[in-house]
DNA sequence: CGCGAGGATGTCAACGTTGTCATACGCGTA
DNA sequence: TACGCGTATGACAACGTTGACATCCTCGCG
């Protein structure tokens, strides 16, 4: 049936000419109107499974003004914490007809901003924002332009914002109090990409908890910088050939615990009987590294399926969400690499 | 700046009218095309700006017939398998200007359709099928259509489709034969999805190595089906209740290996040591669970920017790809999982 | 001084669809 | 008989952009 070579998609033309009927009814048929009589209906439904007929999209949203496409912006793929987000997202994006389109940005701001921009002249009828690091003041501007937003873990005051946000300081709290309760006074904390907001809270739970305990700030204890695993087991190495090393270290996310757990292993000391290590996010291998992370989970399909659901919830409605944010609270789960289980089997 | 509340995007025919000049000027000079005084792209540039404008793609795919986007369908970007591959086309895509809609369809072959049809009305301008389910004669239809196609893992015998492939029956033989070659006469084989081409291949890689050394193949030695760490726990829990359990197992992927290792890990086995345990795709966390898991590795980044580079050629230059199959070879990563290392520090 | 060769710009008709409005046909009711 | 209403259909103009083609300068050269 296909010519020669070229292409040879089927248009409304082509199937109002095969039904003979006006191009408007096919529309109708395909739009599932009613006030269509039931063998029009029939004959045009036949010409469209004839001519294998599938309607323009880019025709479609150029007058509909929809896409039925939203874009989303995230990190990097390839960080674990993401997949399960993203799947999330997706899933509840497909069940309503909508396609996603990826984009990562590496953390990096020139990145962000192009994929921004091109997902803007696709012509997304919204954008899920994860971690962005752009000025307020650009998120603002974009909005303005008449694009619905949801932020993951970053708030934004716009009419055409939402958000969706784990409570970061909560978990730092929760992760570093748990270390101090297990006796430990000299807690390191791991530091994740400056620029980042969940970094920014996870530090101030950390310091928070550390005050509750009249434990002062120690700067020096402080390293890292990048969320990967090697950047974990630099920073852990740097913190040990300190003049007083930590006896626990809070790292920013679980790939830094692991680099952290790796190096310790490589000098020879034993985590939790040296140095105990507590993560954050709950990633898969999280339950699969030795010994098993203790670590703070953070709802990822929850927040992807929340953060969908709004930004879907908004363009249909086109009215501003409410609330403007929803926040969740991460949970701290306890493995071995924190010491709290006696040192019972291997 | 902005109205009220409504949506205000500004167009072509705005920019024109700011600057003076027909619409058409402001296309040209939108492209990049010869023939506009400098004078003339200053003030048009400035209109630009100033007005925020972008051009619309949707308008600009319709004439063109391009929409600079790709269709990417996997199973599911949980699977740590993917995101490599998945970042990779995406890195490549993004680097000549195309957005990538990605479909997770859970190696459900209703979902692998409707994920299909979806992106072919969105017009892409080419898609990169994954491991698909479907029929030959679906995916020559789809082909058919004017479609772009790179598969990945599987073949396809039609002028607009190319294919990147690993060996998997070479991956399948290494893998069995070093746990032979390790003195092993009773090797168990995980199988992953029944109409995965992969699990066909390195099934039958495994019975080459069999038949190599003279061994018979023993279908009571292979058990599982699904690509997941449960699946590949209760796999091993089975060969493990046999009257003659295996002594090493090669399982359909990591995730299976791994679930296979904490099974064995919760009946009192040891790894190595009671039985040896060799993966398939070297995921990130397979050199971090205990013990660090011997397995087959998958390019996975160079089967991304390679499917990718390959449609993207096919694209610009709308020829048949040549060749038409790329085949990459496995590498088979030692770690501690097979017994390989003496077993010296823990 | 006239002419041709570019350079610079504009007009108009697509692209494939949907929205608006108009029209036509019964049929029950005043 | 005339009217109005519910049903069924079509004509035509958008939507925002680019491609084909036309036009009009300006300048160098014979």
């Amino acid at each position: 049936m296909s010519r020669h070579s070229g292409v040879n998609r089927a248009t409304i033309k082509q199937v109002a000419r095969l039904s003979g009927v006006s191009i408007k009814t096919v529309s109708r048929v395909i739009n599932g109107a009613v006030y269509v009589s039931a063998q029009t209906r029939r004959s045009v439904t036949d010409a469209i499974n004839r001519l294998n007929y599938r309607p323009n999209a880019l025709a479609r949203g150029l007058v509909t003004r929809r896409s039925r496409s939203i874009g989303l912006v995230i990190a990097d793929i390839v960080n674990p914490f993401f997949p399960p987000f993203v799947r999330s997202v997706e899933d509840a994006a497909a069940a309503r007809g909508y396609n996603v389109i990826l984009c990562d940005t590496d953390e990096d701001r020139g990145r962000e901003r192009a994929a921004i921009s091109l997902l803007l002249e696709k012509q997304v009828d919204g954008l899920i924002l994860c971690a962005s690091r752009l000025p307020a003041a650009f998120l603002m501007a974009v909005a303005d332009s008449g694009i619905l937003l949801v932020l993951v873990n970053r708030v934004l005051r716009h009419p055409r914002a939402a958000a969706v946000v784990v409570d970061a300081a909560e978990g730092g709290r929760r992760a570093t109090a748990h270390l101090l309760d297990l006796g430990h006074r000299r807690v390191a904390y791991l530091s994740g990409p400056a620029t980042s907001f969940s970094h920014i809270g996870r530090l101030r739970g950390y310091r928070q908890a550390l005050d509750a305990r009249g434990i002062a700030f120690d700067p020096e204890i402080v390293a890292g910088g990048a969320a990967s695993i090697v950047a974990g087991g630099e920073a852990a190495a740097k913190l040990m050939s300190l003049k007083r090393p930590p006896t626990a270290i809070f790292a920013f996310d679980d790939l830094m615990a692991i680099g952290a757990m790796e190096d310790l292993r490589r000098q020879g000391r034993r985590v939790p009987g040296d140095v105990a290590v507590v993560g954050f996010d709950d990633i898969d291998m999280a339950a699969f590294v030795a010994p098993p992370l203790t670590t703070v989970a953070q709802p990822k399909a929850e927040m992807g399926r929340l953060a969908a659901a709004r930004l879907l919830e908004m363009i249909k409605t086109s009215s501003p969400p409410s609330p403007r944010t929803v926040t969740l609270t991460p949970e701290l789960i306890i493995r071995r690499s924190c010491g709290w289980y006696k040192e019972a089997a291997t």
